[in-house]
DNA sequence: CCAATTGTTCAATAACTTTTGAACTAAGGA
DNA sequence: TCCTTAGTTCAAAAGTTATTGAACAATTGG
């Protein structure tokens, strides 16, 4: 835990919402949901945004409690915080990734590409 | 129902994410939640924002399918569309409101009045 | 009919958010 | 050491959303 991250109770309701409710950064938080377990680096997101604009999505979604940005050498290992949010607002986020799955609209993550792990 | 609401299938979860990651709105939803029955005109939320702006916050409700506006004479009453949202993103309002409720910051609809009806 | 009440619309402005490119840092491998 | 890879920072530009006040419409009660 190299960068600024909220404590649990610090996670904000409002700023949750707002910040899912952007497509880029609800496309991967559904990617971080499915790929659970498997931290994901920056680049994984590239077909999403720009490096730039990813380090941007990706400090909104740091900053606002919902991911983990771990610094490991030259990476950032990006996980989801789900047992914060689940004891912050329970069901908030099963019900947001099961309606984003759903969701037919939103740009996927790693579109023509051998997924291999589980 | 008079003016323009999007069908259950228009709802769009991006959208209804945004519009809710607003604290106003939020106020606004969680109160319609607490009062569910009882439909609400406008002015119930005057503590909130000047009429102008809640007439702005209550559009963008309606627009993205979160709450009914019907025209009654003069008045409109404003109700939740919870059997709608409950269809396409199952668990996702009751999970809202219930983080809603137990959120000290969000503003108060209706603080310092004689709060009568069930 | 007149006035009050309820809410909308419009245009302007203020305030934010997103996107961009260029320049940068830091680690790792050859 | 030098080069590459991974990502950040910064400032500018573009785009969007929120807030305001003045003017408007429609209904209702006197």
């Amino acid at each position: 835990m190299t960068l600024p991250h909220p404590t649990t109770d610090q996670i904000s309701l409002p700023i949750v919402l707002a910040v899912l409710g952007d497509p880029t950064r609800l496309s991967i938080v559904r990617y971080l949901a499915r790929k659970e377990g498997v931290p994901m680096n920056c680049s994984k997101f590239l077909d999403l945004a720009s490096k730039t604009n990813l380090s941007y999505h990706l400090a909104k979604l740091r900053e606002a409690g919902v991911t983990r940005s771990e610094a490991v050498g030259t990476s950032r290992l990006i996980t989801l915080r789900r047992d914060d949010l689940d004891k912050r607002f329970p069901g908030l986020l099963d019900s947001v990734i099961a309606a984003a799955d759903g969701d037919k609209d939103l740009p996927a993550v790693g579109t023509a590409e051998a997924e291999v792990s589980a």
